[in-house]
RNA sequence: GCCCGCGUGGUGGAAUGGUAGACACAGGGGACUUAAAAUCCCCAGGCUUCAGGCCGUGCCGGUUCGAGUCCGGCCGCGGGUACCA
């Protein structure tokens, strides 16, 4: 008898899938088709076991689509630019270019083994010319179309690397890799309209029924939708050009409450009352400099400057506030201007008690009676939920006792009937900046002329390629700045509008452009343009689309918008303006972490590859076990895939990371828990072998309890499939494997029970499967075969175990035919031992019957 | 602060309002073996006066013939998010 020889095996049947070509995607009209993607890895260098269970995820999907008669497509490709290329480049020199194509090798080397069912001859990286070529022809379809534009905006300004740091690079005030104290500059900037479909991409929400609640309330708190009053306060004696503050407010219900006015320093009154007001320029200058991370924003103080204005309340011409500049207005939500409520609104009140200006309730508490102190008698601003009725002292419009919902409507439509302002709905979602001053990274293919400004590039001079060296030399990334930038030569052109001599521009893209249209160029990966509409027609949507939940909010709204942007500029179907159907996020595998400390008490991380019982492998010192995390370099609680295959293969890494959790939760991987996984797998091909090379025999007793429970298994294994509950429908394949291995049934019947344990376990462990398929004599290859279907008729059992409740606990059980009648079930219940015995001959008071479920006598 | 999710044996977890703890890990006992490995069989929520009984899904209450599941209020943990006017 053959051992389980995984290695083996599995080279064997990944060449087999190879030479018959099986996972090619082609158009055909025959079979439906099912696109199945798996958010694309960043080239590293590693695969890591987050990998490893993603992509077996949506290979057991694409496995199984396939064998219920898709036309499945089931790409890879790589998100290849960014920043730790060039930051490789930086620390040890060399290339990024050369970098990343090195690592996309060896990934892919490192994949391969897995037996993934993708479709290769797809295969792309974003940095190669001929996809980053077919963004830049999408950027100026999108500039024609004007939903990308350039305008002026602050940006953190890293002043030794010499370039734009986004707001998660910059820590404490400095740049994260230079440490250099980060500026606020302004630059022209380019940005895509997303703003603009702010409202679609909210509504639309709701009809992404196959998507996480979750994701899709992530991505709606992130847009952000509020219904509010803009209006103006006119300016008493206002500098030249300012006889106005528009500000926005969510509770005008609240105008009779004002105490100040509030703008921010980067407000166009602010910038200037600065011109000629040194203190207020300096007070602006600091508020400027001030960090935008959580932390300071704790911290910092709320302060304000008094710039002596006033205004005029709008109901009443004869009251008068004052305008302050505060440091925590900010200039791009709203108008940049607040009116301030102190009553309301804690963080007004703290204000308004620091610069001593009044505090007036505008509304107060329903019930009378109840302890409360009123903000202007030393209390906290009183706030209650919009939903909640309250009772208005100094209302603007509507009943007396009303809930803020209702007082805000009434107010707004009050004050539109005034001229006072109008309603407007606004959103927390802001255009999404593009440009970054890096290298490695898609070219904006436009160019500066003295003459005609800003030109789009030709299309048929696309795809504008980054430069690899400079005069002959690699280019060196030692030096701060952006490399296209100092380039001697690559910025030089002719205009495209006049032909004179023109300078390119080197901003280049944020990543996540790259990977928000990737799962649109798979439909057509070699085309001269940047989708074909017959293949987006016949691929797109993406039926089923897994990743991790960090991708929640930027990446996925972002490829909502490209998705529309796309369809705008005819390069995607109607229908695909929602381009993923379905999502799914996949939780993380984590792992205990292992600890020493060194002579200064600092500590040491260990891989659990050195540590065995407890302790050093190398010295025998014992180690702190950390709960389980998330596997991370830095904690070297990393197990490599790599590793895992070579010892155990690939069939057993991919059956336990489905196996122990939820796939929505993560799962802790331990080295019992692989061991286990594996000796599973060696247990099913010693059994299966042994069944396939029994002589036939006689059918016996136990033939039709063996495939009842084999429809039983194909039900639920089904089942599990199909709703992403893996875990339970690999614990039912192992139920069965123990039903199989006991029976007594002919070798008929075993057989036949066999090859559907074989085949259900296919999707996960595709190579066991293969091997022993074949020696069951299945025809051709597994991966091909129609999935087995469960006969309905041998799913439910003629004789059934009805538990019987008294009083809602369980006292005993009756044993009745599957359709004894309701009438029949109740009489047998009713002379059960444990019932007569609790009856002691009185009449039960009800009798509940639910049938094939269960009996409640209630005495 | 606000929003969302989750609390089930020693552990991971299973359970359309209907037998709580499937399946697996770790553990205990046994068979085979000179021995070990491998394999196979059995036990296993807690308490108990043990052919039985009582308790038990974070805590308190409610709805229901029946609640891990639904509702209300707490407690704890995790995630998201915020000078958003």
């Amino acid at each position: 008898m053959s051992r389980y020889a995984a290695a083996e095996i599995e080279a064997k049947w990944q060449a087999a899938w190879d030479k018959a070509d099986i996972f090619r995607a082609t158009r055909t009209a025959d079979r439906p088709k099912y696109y199945v993607l798996e958010m694309f890895p960043y080239p590293s260098g590693r695969i890591h076991m987050g990998h490893v269970r993603n992509y077996t995820m949506g290979d057991v999907i694409a496995r199984y689509k396939m064998s219920t008669g898709h036309n499945v497509l089931h790409p890879m490709g790589w998100d290849a630019f960014g920043m730790p290329a060039e930051n490789a480049a930086m620390a040890s020199g060399g290339h990024p270019k050369d970098w990343t194509y090195a690592n996309i090798a060896d990934m892919r080397d490192q994949m391969k083994p897995l037996g993934l069912s993708i479709d290769w001859t797809r295969e792309f990286a974003t940095c190669d010319p001929e996809y980053y070529g077919q963004q830049q022809a999408l950027f100026l379809d999108f500039l024609e179309k004007g939903l990308v534009y350039r305008k002026e905006a602050v940006v953190n300004w890293d002043p030794v690397d010499m370039t734009v740091l986004a707001n998660e690079q910059v820590e404490n005030g400095r740049g994260w890799r230079s440490g250099a104290v980060v500026e606020r500059r302004e630059l022209t900037q380019w940005f895509f309209r997303i703003s603009d479909f702010a409202g679609d991409l909210l509504d639309a929400l709701d009809g992404l029924e196959n998507w996480p609640a979750k994701v899709r309330l992530m991505q709606e708190n992130w847009i952000g939708r509020s219904r509010g009053l803009q209006f103006a306060f006119s300016l008493i004696d206002g500098p030249d050009g300012h006889d106005r503050i528009e500000v926005y407010t969510t509770r005008p219900d609240t105008l009779n409450g004002a105490s100040f006015i509030g703008v921010s320093p980067d407000h166009p009154l602010a910038r200037q009352l600065e011109k000629d007001n040194a203190d207020l320029a300096a007070f602006n200058a600091e508020c400027r400099r001030m960090g935008t991370s959580e932390e300071e924003l704790e911290k910092a103080e709320k302060r304000g400057f008094d710039t002596g204005l006033r205004v005029r309340h709008p109901f009443d011409n004869a009251w008068e506030l004052p305008v302050y500049v505060a440091n925590f207005i900010l200039m791009d939500y709203g108008t940049g201007a607040i009116f301030g409520c102190p009553a309301h609104d804690q963080r007004d009140l703290d204000f308004a008690r620091k610069y001593e200006l009044p505090v007036t309730s505008t509304f107060e508490p329903e019930t009378p009676g109840e302890p409360y102190t009123r903000p202007e008698d030393g209390g906290t601003a009183f706030v209650p939920p919009k939903t909640e009725k309250v009772r208005y002292v100094r209302g603007v419009a509507g009943d007396e006792v009303q809930t803020g919902d209702q007082a805000i409507d009434a107010a707004i439509d009050f004050c539109e009937a005034r001229g006072v302002g109008q309603g407007v709905t606004k959103y927390r979602l802001r255009d999404w900046g593009l440009s970054r001053q890096r290298y490695w990274g898609c070219p904006i293919p436009v160019v500066h002329c003295e003459a005609c400004g800003v030109v789009p590039e030709k299309k048929e001079n696309l795809p504008i390629q980054l430069p690899y060296d400079e005069g002959g030399t690699p280019i060196d990334f030692s030096v701060p700045g952006n490399p296209l930038d100092r380039h001697p030569t690559w910025r030089d052109c002719a205009c495209p509008a006049c032909g004179a001599p023109a300078k390119r521009e080197t901003d280049t893209m944020d990543t996540f452009v790259d990977s928000s249209w990737y799962y649109a160029r798979f439909t057509a990966p070699r085309a001269e343009t940047p989708t074909v509409m017959e293949d987006a027609e016949y691929w797109m949507n993406v039926d089923q689309y897994i990743g991790g939940i960090e991708h929640a909010i930027l990446h996925l709204l972002y490829s909502r918008f490209f998705a529309r942007a796309m369809h705008i500029c005819g390069h995607l179907p109607g229908k695909s303006r929602e381009p993923f159907d379905a999502l799914f996020t996949q939780g993380m595998v984590t792992h205990e972490i292992y600890q020493t400390r060194d002579d200064k008490g600092r500590p040491v991380y260990h891989l659990p590859d050195e540590v065995e019982g407890g302790a050093l492998k190398a010295t025998g010192e014992p180690v702190e076990v950390i709960p389980s995390a998330k596997m991370s370099k830095s904690k070297k609680n990393v197990v490599d895939p790599a590793t895992i295959i070579a010892t155990y293969g690939a069939d057993t890494a991919r059956w336990f990371v489905l196996s122990d959790s939820p796939p929505e939760r993560d799962v802790e991987w331990t080295e019992a828990g692989a061991e286990a996984a594996h000796k599973h797998l060696t247990r099913v091909h010693r059994i299966v072998s042994e069944i396939a090379q029994s002589a036939e025999g006689e059918e016996t007793a136990e033939d039709e309890a063996l495939l009842r429970e084999m429809h039983k298994t194909i039900h639920e294994v089904t089942g599990g499939v199909e709703s992403f509950g893996f875990n339970a429908a690999i614990a039912k394949l192992y139920a069965f494997t123990n039903t199989l291995a006991k029976s007594r049934a002919g070798t008929g019947a075993k057989r036949q029970a066999a090859r559907a344990l074989v085949q259900l376990m296919s999707p996960m462990t595709p190579h066991l499967s293969e091997e022993l398929w074949s020696m069951l004599d299945g025809a051709g290859l597994v991966a091909q075969a129609s999935w087995p279907v469960a006969d309905a008729a041998m799913l439910v059992d003629e004789t059934i175990t009805l538990p019987v409740q008294i009083n809602g606990k369980r006292r005993g059980e009756i044993s009745v035919p599957r359709d004894m009648d309701k009438a029949e079930v109740e009489k047998t219940a009713l002379a059960a031992d444990a019932v007569v015995k609790a009856l002691e001959g009185a009449q039960p008071k009800k009798v509940i019957v639910v049938p094939g479920r269960i009996v409640n006598v209630v005495i």
